[in-house]
This record gives structure tokens, C-alpha cells and sequence, in this order.
DNA sequence: CATTGCTCCGAATGAGGTTCGCTATTGAAA
DNA sequence: TTTCAATAGCGAACCTCATTCGGAGCAATG
């Protein structure tokens, strides 16, 4: 059956432009906290059943919105409880080649590129304060590494992955007392 | 049946005090990278077969080693797409407690007590940059809050949670040219 | 040397993941 | 307004896989 460029256009509008409805979100609250769950335990929750939230999860999983199912390792027990954030000065844009590389250490969790007094800021677990030593070499051999700031963790009150909630009176709230809404 | 208090001493040592071997090792890496693999892959993949990497998955459960099993979301396409880091100086020691209710909020994903210039450290990942002065206004709104520090996130190159690997040669490899090694 | 406990494996069972066909609903076209 | 097509939901069925059970090999203990 040859099907019309008109019609065409209109139904393969890219999956990933579909916005996520509130079964959506519930799914991805749910899943953000335990992924372990039944399909069945999970429809009953967002009040689907099992075909239709596994049909959703899914399309959250193609869409990329969900990136993956992983076990969360606790660090101190598994080895590493050092914990640090170090900010990397760096001289030039173009030279950050050799930082990306330490993505290849498993001690390095995060590579982020940020706006402020720093370039680049890495989030590091490790062994024991000689292994974060160590790391803090590698970096100093880096030609282009100018300097590093680091902070050790001391204790950990919350850490966690990407929620799937959202704090609406976060953009509202705040302005209240101080001035008027100036969006359309 | 009476146990004896000897045998009882000696068996019921704490189970968190077993060392990791080299199967639990590989199962925390295949585990933390897709924790969606059937017990028979993942026998399959260390060496075991399925009944005896679910016996091990399970201990390395209980014994908090694996916190959790969770879905990853993309922040961007699930609608926050602002990632920032927030150093937070505050004024005493012991009134953090309303720095700490900031976990309430699911835009606050990690809460840190740091060695460094601060005194605390925060991971937010909101839905735009106004909800991030939102954030910044609640915490300016704490009497123990005496300034903050922003860094606003550009572009993360790597952001993976706890990996089992460790990088032997961290604690020692950059020594070798700078001094003897002084450990026994 | 006997015993105790541990961990592994193969087999069996039952729960749950996955697919299929059908229906209701929505939105667009005639 | 009518008609058509596509979507998303559900119940039932299938089939993979998680989970349990019993037994064997092994190490450490007394």
C-alpha cells in the first residue's frame, strides 16, 4: 500500500519531540528509584497495566530519556571512600583532549566543563588519599594543566541519581517579595 | 538445638567484613554498567553458573555493597537540562540541619561537607536557569548561609555513578620518580 | 580422621516478561 | 458530518528466566 507524502509528513514527527505525559513521569519517578520492579507492580502504581507501561518504558528507553539500568555501588564498601571534586585551571580551550582521557580511570566519575573561576571540574572516588595523590599528578603532568583546586569530601548527606520530580515553585516562588513576573 | 557460644563467636562474624573477591569484583562491574543482565549472562560472563551469581548478587545486597538498582534518566530530556554546583559557606557548624532539608527538593542530587575554602557542596540539576535562582534564593533565605559560589555546568563529558574497577598503579606509578616508596 | 560449614552446580518450579489480537479513542481528511 | 487511519490501551497466552531445592566437592577445625 503506497502511502502519501502528506500523510507521511505529518505521522513521523521525531519520537523524541513527543513531550512526556504524567503517566510518563510517574514511570520515570518510579523507575528512578527502583528499577527492580514488576511490570505489574509498576502499572499498578501508575494505574496501567503491564503491556501498556512496558510498551512506555520502552519508548522511554529508545527515546534515550531513560540512559540505562544500573546497580549503584556503595564506595567506601566496595573499595573506594575517597571522595573529592577537583577544579582544573587550564591554559587554552582546544587542549582539554588529554583531560577527556581520564575518563578511561574508573576512579573519575564526572568531567564537566563549567563557567566561573575554574574550566573544567572533575568528580573523583578512590581508594585512599594516595590514589587521589596520584590522580592529582597525572593532572600536573598535563602540559596544558595550569592549576587544581581540590575538596575532599568529608561526609556525604545525600547523593543520588537524576530525579525525575519538579519543584514548580522553584521558578516562581522566590520572585515574590522582590518583583513582579516580567515572563508573558 | 542449643548452639554453643564458642562455635557462635567464631561463625557470626559480621558479613560486611568479608573481603570482595575476584567473582564479586566482576559481577559489581558487569552489574553497575547493565543491571538488566539475566543471572545466566552475567554466569556466563564471570564464570558461575546462574544459581551461584544470584546467590552472590544477593549477599552483595544485603551487605550494602549494591545500594540499589535504578533506571539512569537523561536530565536534558526528561526537562532539566541546567546542572550546576553551589559551594555554600555557612556560619557554624551545627546549623546545616536546614541545609540538609534541601534534600527534599528533587532537584538537590548530592549534599557534600567538604575540606577546602568551603563548607559545603551541593549538585543541582533544575529546569531552567530561573529555577536555579530560585534554588540560590532559598539558600540566601537561611540565616546560616553567609555566601555561595556557582558553577554553572557547560558541558558534562563524563557522568557515570560508582564503577567497581580500581587503578592499582594510582597509589604508587607517580612516586617512582620523586621518591622511594615508604610503605612497608 | 571425622565433622562442620561453605559454595558451587543441575534440575525443577513458578513468577513475570513479552507478544499477539482486539477495542476504544483521537485527529485528520473528504 | 462522515469516514478513515493511527495510536494506546487491555486480556490472554506463551515462554523465558528468576528462584528454590537437594546433593557434591572442598577447606578449615577439633
Amino acid at each position: 500500500m503506497p502511502n502519501t507524502g502528506k500523510t507521511e509528513s505529518v505521522r513521523s514527527r521525531p519520537p523524541e519531540a513527543r513531550p512526556l505525559d504524567a503517566f510518563d513521569r510517574r514511570i520515570l519517578g518510579e523507575l528512578a528509584a527502583d528499577a527492580a520492579l514488576s511490570y505489574a507492580d509498576l502499572g499498578s502504581r501508575v494505574g496501567l497495566s503491564a503491556p501498556a507501561v512496558h510498551e512506555r518504558v520502552k519508548r522511554l528507553r529508545t527515546t534515550g530519556r531513560i540512559r540505562g539500568t544500573v546497580a549503584l555501588l556503595d564506595g567506601p564498601s566496595t573499595g573506594k571512600p575517597f571522595l573529592a571534586f577537583v577544579h582544573v585551571d587550564s591554559t587554552g580551550w582546544g587542549k582539554t583532549q588529554e583531560l577527556l582521557d581520564l575518563a578511561e580511570l574508573p576512579e573519575v566519575e564526572e568531567i564537566h566543563s563549567v563557567a566561573g573561576d575554574t574550566c573544567m571540574l572533575l568528580k573523583v572516588r578512590c581508594q585512599s588519599s594516595r590514589a587521589l595523590e596520584g590522580l592529582l599528578a597525572r593532572l600536573y603532568a598535563m602540559p596544558s594543566v595550569k592549576a587544581t583546586r581540590s575538596y575532599v569530601v568529608l561526609s556525604t548527606y545525600l547523593e543520588r541519581p537524576p530525579q525525575a520530580g519538579m519543584t514548580e515553585t522553584l521558578e516562581t516562588e522566590w520572585a515574590a517579595g522582590e518583583a513582579d513576573d516580567t515572563r508573558p
